[in-house]
DNA sequence: CAGGACATGTAACAGGTTACATGATTAT
DNA sequence: ATAATCATGTAACCTGTTACATGTCCTG
């Protein structure tokens, strides 16, 4: 149930509707925790019967209504209790690793152009997670998070975890390209 | 349907029950698709009514009865149409982002705590792979894949990929940690 | 004699994906 | 006109997880 707690992170930062928490959702949190509108909202409904939230209804002019929604004492209870529990260390589970140990037994050349699509796609992701860290903490230059603390510094952290994520993947797609070009060519 | 396909791959590579698939996948092809032996029977059966696989009942002394899966031409038919075919660049689904993005709206103290924790898990696992390399690979050390080629290379370069992720998780947790505590005590 | 490996499965549930539905406003 | 953005949702389906069920053999 890690999607209801990761909305409730969001939401203590800041209340939000459920369209809003899916483009929050789209640029931050999403990196750690990717989640649709559609999941969203049935898990905002739920959260909601539970006692977790509670939404305000808010009219606006030349826009839809839309239903505000807040974290309530019972949601600030459960998110402690949870930040306080073991959660399941990461698993890796790409569709690339398979082709690549099937490659042999198809075509190795449209594989290899497949691992050069992902390393693009991966660059592009790794771009955005620069960009988002130049803006938002341009103090902090390769090395350093001396001068962060509180949830500045956690947030750094996080994007910091995207950033060699995404490194370690073309790093990956790269070493693959370069063996699959020699062999070919030997 | 990555499954179907990774179970493909594998039982192309030699014909197995699903039992035994469940195993292979636990050393594996499962450190880039996890799978348990549930939804192996479960997709070995769907391939089966489709057409994909068969199988033989062989009675084994001692052990109860078995039933070894084949891929047919149909299958292999699938298998190729499938490497061709784009993937999806894989998305990383952590809780532990979550949780050290929520850690000041809880204990600080706890999340560290479950950052060291999974910093201990992607090291047992990096050493793992570390021993098939070593086990599987000896003729490569450190840099080169050169002397490999088709099926053998493909499997070292997917082995390194699970490398090269458990050594970034790793890094960035120590990034974490390090972090952390030079908050709390400044 | 207890526990683990071997071997196959069912059932229920939770979580994630895809498609569809509606309808207004704003920008090109 | 057309597409994009804002805003909320339903329905169907697929995938993944957890718990349970059964039974043998081998090892300590």
């Amino acid at each position: 149930m890690a999607l209801d707690h990761a909305i409730l992170v969001s939401l203590t930062e800041r209340a939000g509707s459920g369209y809003e928490l899916a483009r929050r959702f789209d640029r931050s949190i999403g990196y750690f925790w990717p989640a649709t509108h559609q999941q969203i909202y049935r898990v905002l409904r739920r959260m909601g019967d539970a006692g977790w939230v509670t939404h305000t209804d808010v009219a606006q002019d030349g826009r839809p209504d839309k239903k505000v929604y807040e974290v309530s004492e019972a949601g600030r209870g459960e998110l402690t209790r949870w930040l306080a529990e073991p959660v399941e260390p990461a698993i890796l589970r790409d569709g690339l690793g398979v082709k690549l140990r099937g490659a042999s037994l198809g075509d190795a050349v449209a594989v290899l152009r497949e691992v050069e699509r992902h390393r693009a796609e991966h660059a592009t992701r790794l771009e955005v997670y620069r960009g988002i860290q130049r803006r938002d903490f341009p103090q902090c230059d390769v090395p350093g998070a001396d001068k962060l603390a509180g949830r500045e510094l956690h947030q750094y952290l996080v994007l910091r975890g995207g950033v060699r994520a995404e490194e370690s993947f073309v790093a990956w797609c790269d070493e693959v390209i370069q063996a699959m070009r020699s062999e070919r060519t030997s």
